[in-house]
RNA sequence: GUCCCCAUCGUCUAGUGGCCUAGGACGCUGGCCUUUCAAGCCGGUGACACGGGUUCGAAUCCCGUUGGGGACACCA
């Protein structure tokens, strides 16, 4: 039988990280598996879901490079994908639950269960099954749809897919509400008709749902279906060491990290090495993800998000990438700091190549490279201090009279002049380089001077060192 | 509080009973290279939570303790 699992987001807000990689999981596992890949959107929460919501989840899908095979935008046969477009299944699966004892209406409000809920010390609260046993089912007052819990003893249990063997007995269970009297079902409710009904095959999901699997798994025998397989997958916490959350942590945002110049390829790699490793291998494209990811090498324990490795991956990727592709991501960074350039432009392209492996980010990459488009350049007080002394201008302007006379303005050449100004001034190469990177870069530091200097181009670095030399 | 899960360096991890005086990576740190800064290379720092078993042998299996996380909605 091939392969079917799912990502199914509730578009309440952006793509969160830890989504992304569930997603990534059941991504891999399909393509691996010559499986489907299905994305459903769970968008019963009335409150809170919203259109750009769903949109913001496709992209950041798209972004870090994760295609579906049906769901929105592609369709498929077991559409539609959206859950308040498949209500006519959970209705009618609800009646026929009714009809067969296994559901029943309950007709207490909100309000009261508030109340019991709170007189009993808040969480932990188990409802008491007051309608279980109601002879009349009124239609003029509100209700919601509850599971009939055997109440028998007995033991609901699961092997997972990566924790093994779980099991609940049915006694710390509930009449859970599977449906909200306006039709709308609820989570576990939802997620088990869909399930079947898409023919999912694996649930792979993060470990804060193992609990729910099991009232899941009730509703599975009660209907006489055949439950998919699970695998959970483990949280991904933030620096405190709890589940990172929208609103405690910013890195759960799976943008904020394109915004900060991350590199698609590189947060992918990054999220799927929380979680699941394979011997040593610390850079992992996509390429060898597929070739070697397996349920058998995730991890049970939770892992905390790393930032400092996060920035180390996205340099490993800067200097993985071709540099088109890396001139390509920095292009919009570049705009943003008003530099907008030509794509076309020479520059661009020897920008990338001499700077990639001097940034961590994309955002630091156009910093770096504004130094080179912008016209004249400000130069660093302490950098002056120490270089541009009375010695060093001396050095520079014999560098600079040697420069003025260079027709071919090449990396190769322009070494050639320090070399030739070293011997003439008789100090070392360090003394002539130095000197000239500080006038036109205005700092220490900077790419190897012949690579400095054809960047900026004849005009502007004999503009700059002029500048210094006043 | 109740239930579920988990437990190797600060962090991510390798490890599926002997190959482990526990390997890699990030970070931190010493050095080399060098026209600067990076990168790269070489080295250092640093962990099997604790206690009992099982076994000829345990980081690996079992039990307990402790610790951590998750779930306890007419959210998903």
């Amino acid at each position: 039988m091939q392969p079917r699992v799912r990502f199914a987001p509730s578009p309440t807000g952006y793509l969160h990280i830890g989504g992304a990689r569930t997603a990534l999981f059941n991504w891999l596992y399909a393509r691996r598996n010559n499986g489907v890949f299905v994305l459903r959107i769970e968008d019963t929460d009335q409150e809170r879901s919203t259109p750009a919501s769903v949109q913001a989840i496709l992209e950041g899908l798209k972004w870090i490079g994760l295609d579906w095979d049906e769901g929105p935008e592609v369709g498929g046969n077991f559409g539609p994908y959206f859950q308040t477009e498949r209500l006519a299944s959970y209705k009618r699966i609800g009646d026929q639950l009714v009809a067969e004892g296994k559901a029943y209406r309950c007709y207490c409000t909100r309000e009261e269960l508030d109340a019991r809920r709170k007189a009993f010390g808040g969480e932990g609260f188990k409802y008491e099954r007051t309608c279980r046993e109601r002879k009349d089912q009124p239609t003029d007052k509100p209700w919601v749809l509850r599971f009939a819990m055997p109440l028998t003893e007995g033991v609901v249990s699961f092997t997972d897919e990566v924790l093994g063997k779980i099991s609940k007995t049915y006694g710390d269970l509930d009449d859970f509400v599977l449906m909200r009297g306006d039709g709308i079902p609820l989570y576990n409710f939802g997620c088990v008709i869909d399930d079947h009904d898409m023919a999912i095959t694996l649930v792979g999901r993060g470990q804060e749902h193992v609990n729910s699997t099991f009232p899941q798994l009730m509703l599975y025998a009660a209907l006489g279906w055949q439950p998919p397989q699970f695998a959970h997958f483990p949280l991904i916490l933030g620096a405190d060491k709890e589940k990172l959350s929208k609103r405690k942590h910013k890195e759960a945002d799976l943008m904020f990290h394109a915004k900060n110049g991350i590199l698609p390829e590189a947060l992918l790699n990054f999220i799927l090495r929380i979680g699941w490793g394979h011997g040593n291998d610390e850079v992992v494209p996509r390429e060898k993800m597929l070739e070697w990811f397996d349920f058998a090498h995730v991890g049970k324990t939770s892992g905390v998000w790393n930032p400092q490795k996060l920035t180390w991956l996205n340099q490993q990727y800067f200097k993985l990438l071709p540099i088109e592709v890396i001139a390509e991501r920095l292009f919009p960074f570049l705009d943003q700091q008003g530099y907008s350039i030509s794509k076309s432009d020479p520059r661009l392209l020897k920008l990338v190549k001499a700077l990639r492996e001097r940034a961590e980010t994309l955002v630091e990459l156009a910093q770096k490279s504004a130094t080179y488009l912008r016209k004249g350049v400000e130069i660093d007080a302490a950098a002056r201090a120490k270089v541009l002394t009375d010695d060093g201008k001396k050095v520079l302007a014999v560098a600079d009279e040697m420069l003025k006379a260079v027709t071919e303005w090449t990396p190769p050449a322009l070494e050639g002049v320090v070399k030739a100004a070293s011997e003439k001034t008789g100090v070392g190469m360090g003394k002539v380089a130095q000197p000239i990177r500080v006038a036109v870069t205005g700092n220490t530091a900077s790419p190897g001077i012949g690579d400095t200097l054809e960047l900026l181009g004849k005009e502007e670095s004999l503009a700059r060192i002029a500048a210094a030399l006043k």
